[in-house]
DNA sequence: GCTTGACCCTGACCCAGCGTCAGGGCCACA
DNA sequence: TGTGGCCCTGACGCTGGGTCAGGGTCAAGC
């Protein structure tokens, strides 16, 4: 007769396992000496061995009990399912795997690799720190609900990066995030923001199809939690007869 | 001013899984409106998006916080932690499948696929099935034990249900699982097993290095447990200078 | 003004597979 | 008669949330 510790020693498994598996009922329970230890006859350590093999093969130990006593062809439905489940998280692994790698490579979790070298290249045109990472963050919104789209936006925003005329704008605009709402100089900015809109669809910053509007509406409130001067430039583009600011759009007299 | 089912719907995760990571610290908890009700400004979509990511790369919650706020090398550390984590159980996964996968194939749970084949040979040879059920437990017991000795163990077993005369010997033993103590005809079996023995070295059930002792009163325990006659045969077996039935030995005078 | 359905709140229990106390009893050996 | 090493039960812990339960709130339609 073994005591419980024998027989977990002999299968291999821990004391508590064997207490476990009898409580769910995957083991009988074995008679108790005179002092209420559980005394076990040496077959219990090979039903204990098919419990943790199955166990160890990944089959969950709700399931174990029905595949003891399954019949051939239920024990190959059975471990067919569990193959299938085995392979799903062994994809899911990779997939993490992946995911991880890249996250190494970045400027920043949770953006695709094209802008990720957008914003390097922002950092390297000296634009400043705080700048950059409120575009980061509001591109991570876009890549979240858009990501199809991202590859096709960088383009257009490096684009931008490249003709001096926007790049001198877009400097301004970035030494604007620190700027108070009374501050003198908005006023200009704005005009020369409205001239470019006005001058070209080509050249200004809301020319192209733009996000939804949801998605508009979230950057902008964005924008306006990020910028203290947010509000009040967007008051002011409104008296020069435009609305938003993701996407800019004339207002119209209905 | 974002509630949480829009934050959460943004981010693609749930409402329940936004104030877990609040309760876990991983998302600051925002401004309550006047009626409890919280209120998240657009970046806070940005913040959650980044935790979902490293989740969503296997990163456990619990290292999500200071991933959040990593450098570089740090970030590349702890990345590279997972990913040995990430790589350990794709390993484990493929090793239960492999394992799942042999079970179908098998007579039973638990057992090599050599002694699979002796199993199902002795099936063949019309062993009863009760007979053949122990010998699996038995060699259940062996095989978790010991189980770069199976090959060898079997080779010998096989070599003798392919010798007449053990073979006959073995049949009648596996009738004898279902006598009486009080049956007759153990005397008999008990008298051709010790000449059996007697006779030679290599023709005899215990004359190879058997298992060790502790191992040897394990499948003895088992066999009292299980064969009715067991006790009254190793008697038997005594008074004729044998003890043991795993191990047969002769009694020595000291 | 009242109802209705869709949200929101907190608190609590639930899953797997045990690990790990806590707080006791039992046994064997010196 | 200790002392160390077993054994017992019961309970809480971990992960990553799901799923009630039992409320309050909001917007819209009647």
């Amino acid at each position: 007769m073994l005591t419980i510790g024998q027989l977990a020693s002999y299968a291999g498994v821990t004391v508590r396992a064997v207490r476990h598996y009898h409580a769910k009922g995957l083991l009988p329970e074995p008679e108790r000496d005179h002092s209420g230890y559980r005394r076990y006859p040496a077959v219990a350590v090979a039903e204990l061995i098919k419990v943790r093999t199955l166990a160890d093969a990944g089959v969950p130990l709700a399931r174990v009990r029905e595949l003891l006593v399954a019949n051939e062809a239920e024990l190959a439905a059975a471990v067919a399912e569990i193959d299938r489940r085995l392979r799903t998280e062994i994809r899911e692994r990779r997939r993490h795997r992946e995911r991880i790698a890249q996250l190494v490579a970045g400027d920043s979790i949770a953006l695709p690799p094209e802008a990720v070298s957008y914003l390097d290249w922002m950092r390297k045109l000296g634009f400043a720190d705080r700048f950059v990472d409120g575009e980061r963050d509001a591109w991570i919104l876009v890549a979240a609900q858009l990501p199809e789209q991202m590859p096709l936006y960088m383009t257009l925003k490096q684009q931008q990066l490249d003709d001096p005329v926007s790049l001198a704008f877009y400097r301004e605009i970035a030494e604007a995030v620190t700027w108070r709402p009374e501050d003198p100089r908005l006023e200009g900015l704005c005009d020369r923001l409205v001239g470019l809109i006005e001058a070209g669809a080509d050249a200004g910053g809301g020319s192209y199809a733009g996000p939804p509007d949801e998605l508009a509406e979230l950057l902008d409130s964005m924008f306006l939690d990020l910028v203290p001067c947010a509000s009040r430039f967007l008051q002011l583009l409104e008296e020069r007869g435009w609305r938003g600011w993701t996407n800019l759009e004339r207002i119209t007299a209905d």
